[in-house]
DNA sequence: AGCACGCCGACT
DNA sequence: GTCGGCGTGCTC
């Protein structure tokens, strides 16, 4: 038998089948060790014949196998050959995706620990008392951990009693299981009328997309999980999505309430073990659902009955790094492949998607009301000029800090947003004007209180606070700009008795950093919650009965097609974690431009109002999901060369444009708004398309001009243009 | 991606 | 005379 191998070099030189010969009962998906060119690398079978087609002095045989149970589905495979055409990757880029990264070169595995069983009673001398202790505790219990009991009673102890047959050692599999947490009751939960129209309502589509547009508190995760039920129920697996960090202490112990151990959680905060038995688990058949971020779009399972994508809008479902794939392409071509439909929903659905809705590619569900119509928090807006005005300086207006004090009072807790970390913007020379930058990217540092120094929020980079201007040699160094800790440090001056906490960037650093602080937020260990964008997602905390928003204009201003968008999903997600259980919830919303039309359909709820408008806006310019926005990167630490490649693939889209001109509305190169980033120079050839038929020509333009020194990508409709 | 093989400059 | 620079080419 001869073996079809992808070897695991990303590289397009090797991106081809080599053949080996191998026994005949290797299976198609398995993970094999073969020689290459003189070394021994990983590879994956995608294929066997009975035949080969390379000259018998070149074929070498297979050194190994890794797994008894082939590690991909069948389905990769079709997976793995749109992912490469789609996105222009060597095939083995895209088959590491299907694989946590730790698996490869075989460096985790099944952990297993050392269990001594009770065998039988044996005679002992008189003066054997630690083996007489031991082998009492161990007739009560069966067996115990060999650690555990030579704690107890000391490592010889133990020896002799094995030696003399009483016990014996035994190595047991551990299952390494994340966020171990008690066994969750089962809450049954009857559902609300217009939930079980929307069941009904996807069940009868015929379409593959259902989109379900929801108000915030409208009870989605009820019916995903229904769904997902159903599916189990009928022998199928599901995957269920949800934004990067959401995967929240509430969210899990319904899961785990629900599914008990059917449910494999595939997320990055895992360690390498903790990842390695879960992606087994599914791939094992022994759990069903596979609950994720992004990558786990990839779950190893079979048989797929329901794919959920929760906060369909959320910017993390596009993959930042090569293969730049997008969660919802990928999410289609599966339910396409196992014939089940994909479910995704949000309270703020992206233009695009909704516009797909609309025109009847995806069936559209719309929940208008929250469950037991609860009313949705009312907004009110605080003008910080006119706060200005009557002299106050602070980050908090007067409506803020009166609401504030109020729910402190009543106990009840609040959350404060915004979207900036450290204690200050910047630091800013008020003699000559300089602002303090990071030396390897071409951004302002930021000023950290805590352990007082500057820190670039790019490459984290950290650099000593100055005391005087290196410029002018001036002494009036001062602070411009509020974030995070400031933040709380001014809280702590009006509420000193509330306790608060913070979470962003610079809390939740390592392995469930997240869950910690929302389960304490959640458990109510503190009154107000003070962070970024990370604590907008989905977070059902009953108790919030009020959301300060201190900058809400702030992502308004990015000269970006999509930041009236943001602004709207970012204002809707934050108020939506007000009043979710009994008492109403408030939102204060400041903002230095409230006559906005964004922040007048989001304080009125409108999503119908804000989509038409700015549908019309978007279509009248021809911007996304009228057009396409292709940005093609070009970055290298070697400026000349960088430059240079800009050169050759800037011609290379001129001549595109010059055969067709109908295809281009727009075409130039530039600087990237951040000219330098970990040191490489970031230069960008900007497009405009009228649609994706030329994205082939210029994915390859981007390919042929990469090397090892100058990086070219392309990023189609960029989330952020820095 | 690595690691060979291969052809020209400054050293024990 | 050789050691080593990294330019092309191959890996089943």
């Amino acid at each position: 038998m001869y073996a079809h191998v992808i070897v695991d070099i990303a590289h397009s030189q090797v991106d081809k089948i080599f053949e080996y010969s191998c026994d005949d009962d290797l299976k198609v998906g398995s993970r094999v060790k073969v020689p290459f060119g003189g070394r021994t690398i990983d590879g994956v079978v995608i294929g066997v014949s009975e035949n080969c087609s390379v000259p018998p002095s070149k074929l070498k045989s297979v050194v190994s196998v890794y797994d008894e149970l082939p590690a991909l589905v069948p389905e990769c495979f079709s997976l793995m050959e749109r992912i490469s055409s789609r996105y222009r990757v060597p095939k083995a880029a895209a088959l590491r995706l299907f694989m946590p990264s730790e698996m490869r070169h075989g460096r985790v595995r099944e952990a297993y620990d050392n269990y001594v069983v009770y065998r039988g009673e044996v005679e002992l001398p008189k003066s054997a008392r630690k083996q007489a202790e031991a082998l009492l505790y161990l007739r009560g219990t069966g067996s115990a951990e060999l650690s555990e009991l030579a704690e107890k009673f000391g490592r010889g102890a133990i020896n002799s009693l094995i030696s003399k047959g009483a016990a014996a050692v035994e190595r047991r599999r551990r299952v390494r299981n994340p966020l171990p947490m008690p066994e969750q009751p089962e809450r049954p939960k009857t559902l609300t009328f217009a939930q079980v129209e929307a069941i009904k309502n996807i069940s009868r589509s015929d379409k593959c997309v259902q989109l379900i547009h929801g108000v915030t508190g409208s009870g989605k995760t009820e019916i995903y999980l229904n769904i997902i039920a159903e599916e189990i129920a009928r022998g199928k697996t599901a995957i269920f999505l949800v934004p990067e960090i959401s995967l929240t202490p509430q969210m899990l112990a319904q899961l785990r309430a629900r599914f008990k151990g059917a449910a494999a959680i595939l997320h990055s905060g895992l360690s390498a073990g903790e990842r390695f038995d879960e992606w087994w688990r599914l791939r094992s058949g022994e759990a069903k659902i596979a609950v994720g971020a992004r990558s786990a779009v990839f779950a190893p399972v079979e048989n797929v009955g329901a794919i959920i994508i929760d906060e369909e809008h959320d910017s993390s479902y596009i993959s930042e790094s090569a293969p730049r794939y997008s969660t919802v392409d990928i999410a289609k071509w599966r339910a396409e492949y196992n014939g089940c439909k994909l479910i995704m929903g949000s309270a703020t659905p992206s233009v695009e998607s909704y516009l797909k809705a609309k025109d009847g590619e995806y069936n559209l569900i719309t929940l208008p009301d929250r469950i037991n119509k609860r009313p949705l928090p009312e907004i009110t807006i605080a003008d910080m000029r006119k706060e200005i005005k009557r002299g106050n300086n602070s980050a908090f207006s007067a409506a803020l800090r009166e609401k504030l004090r109020n729910t402190l009072a009543d106990g009840n807790q609040a959350i404060i947003f915004l979207n900036r970390r450290g204690y200050s913007q910047t630091v800013i020379c008020r003699d000559c004007g300089y602002v303090a930058k990071c030396e390897n990217c071409d951004v302002t540092l930021t000023y950290h209180s805590e352990d007082n120094c500057l820190k670039c929020h790019y490459c984290g980079a950290r650099y000593r606070m100055i005391d005087a201007c290196p410029e002018c040699g001036g002494r009036h160094v001062r602070y411009s700009g509020t974030g995070t800790q400031r933040v709380v440090a001014d809280l702590k001056e009006l509420f000193p008795q509330a306790k608060i906490l913070r979470m962003d960037n610079d809390t939740v650093s390592g392995k469930d950093g997240h869950y910690k602080i929302l389960s304490e937020f959640a458990s109510h260990k503190a009154d107000i919650l003070v962070g970024t964008q990370m604590i907008a997602k989905g977070h059902d905390f009953p108790s919030v009965t009020l959301v300060g928003i201190l900058d809400a204009d702030m992502s308004l201003h990015f000269s970006d097609y999509r930041s009236g968008e943001r602004t709207f999903q970012l204002i809707t997600q934050v108020s939506g974690r007000s009043g979710r259980a009994g008492s109403p919830g408030e939102v204060v919303l400041q903002t230095y431009c409230p006559e906005n039309y964004i922040l007048r359909y989001a304080t009125a709820y409108d999503y119908g109002g804000f989509f038409e408008n700015e549908r019309q806006i978007r279509k009248a310019t021809c911007f996304p999901p009228y057009s396409l926005i292709c940005r093609l990167m070009v970055t290298g630490e070697d400026e000349r060369a960088a430059l240079a490649a800009l050169k050759e693939v800037y011609s290379a889209c001129c001549e595109l444009k010059e055969s067709h001109p109908e295809e281009f509305l727009f075409l130039n190169r530039m600087h990237s708004p951040i000219k330098r980033i970990q040191g490489k120079y970031r230069y960008q050839t900007l497009m405009r398309l009228k649609d994706d038929a030329l994205l082939p020509a210029i994915y390859d333009i981007a390919v042929k001009n990469s090397s090892p020194d100058v990086l070219c990508y392309v990023e189609e409709n960029p989330g952020n243009l820095s």
